[in-house]
DNA sequence: ATAAATCGAAAGTCAAAGAAAGTCAAAGTC
DNA sequence: GACTTTGACTTTCTTTGACTTTCGATTTAT
């Protein structure tokens, strides 16, 4: 009888993949009954895994017919890297402001901490010491703009 | 009754060996009444047999449902890719081959695969595009070393 | 015919009970 | 003396149920 939560969270989200625009609806009584649970189970694992935290959007409407839609924000990740992409770091970029990126999109949940790791290291000095140094700030800016269309990519591709 | 703890020791290793995965989940309470102890005695075999010094990442949660899970293979990894660093990769290394060791990391688990993917991006002819030809291969066997060092500290700085 | 009142069907809220693991110090063993 | 074992207490997460709020539909009053 434990990890019910887990289930309803993996069922929801297995059903957010395989929907097309990223939006699901359910009746929370139903899901409830399918699940065996009390229905605010159902409210708990929405507010517990599918807050804003990890880019989901979740609206209900009460009464008679009412329903509740959980939208996914895979989209809106993508913009935000492109428009970092385009504005913020074009032809050349610090390591500094780099790194003030990368914090940037960890603590926006949009890179792991690893992640985050992994790509200042593939900017850092050291990895790159044997390029002059006024190609340094061009260099990080193509690669840092590389490892980020790969978090992109990754995202859409599947 | 006394080496109780050592029996637990080698009863979680042996579980481990015969994993696939190098990573198994028990539940405290449960893995208790099978040795006849206390539950706080897994907990002492678990942070004087298993913490991060001999290579091993233990996490947990708690509540209803929760478990235990021990991941092995830290201090292999570091020294698989400490290897990797000092062996296969050297002083240069073409596109292809790191792509190799890239997708060997990924199967063994090493990366995840969006971790290869960035990787892989950030050696890409087109993330050095401005690095003259000749000095490509240096570059990537630097940058390649650099990220893979990211990744053995973060597993050994917690 | 329309505005108001009512009813029932949803979802929301919150606190209590339950289920696991964590902590730590005292007692036990060698 | 160092390591092990135990158990009382704490913290964290889950499950449940009683109660509330909201909405749409239907009925009632004018």
């Amino acid at each position: 009888m434990a990890k019910k939560s887990e289930e309803i969270e993996e069922f929801l989200k297995e059903m957010l993949k395989q929907t097309e625009n990223n939006m699901i609806e359910i009746q929370r009584n139903i899901l409830a009954q399918q699940f065996n649970c009390a229905p605010s189970q159902i409210s708990y694992v929405l507010t517990t895994r599918f807050k804003d935290n990890k880019g989901y959007i979740v609206e209900s409407r009460r009464g008679g017919g009412g329903s509740i839609k959980i939208y996914e924000l895979k989209m809106r990740d993508d913009q935000q890297i492109d428009e970092l992409i385009s504005r913020s770091i074009g032809e050349s970029i610090t390591k500094f402001k780099a790194y003030d990126i990368l914090d940037h999109l960890y603590s926006k949940k949009i890179l792991t901490e690893r992640e985050s790791q992994i790509i200042k290291r593939t900017i850092s000095d050291r990895a790159l010491s044997l390029v002059p140094s006024e190609n340094k700030n061009p260099l990080r800016a193509k690669i840092l703009k590389e490892s980020l269309l790969a978090v992109v990519k990754y995202n859409n591709g599947s």
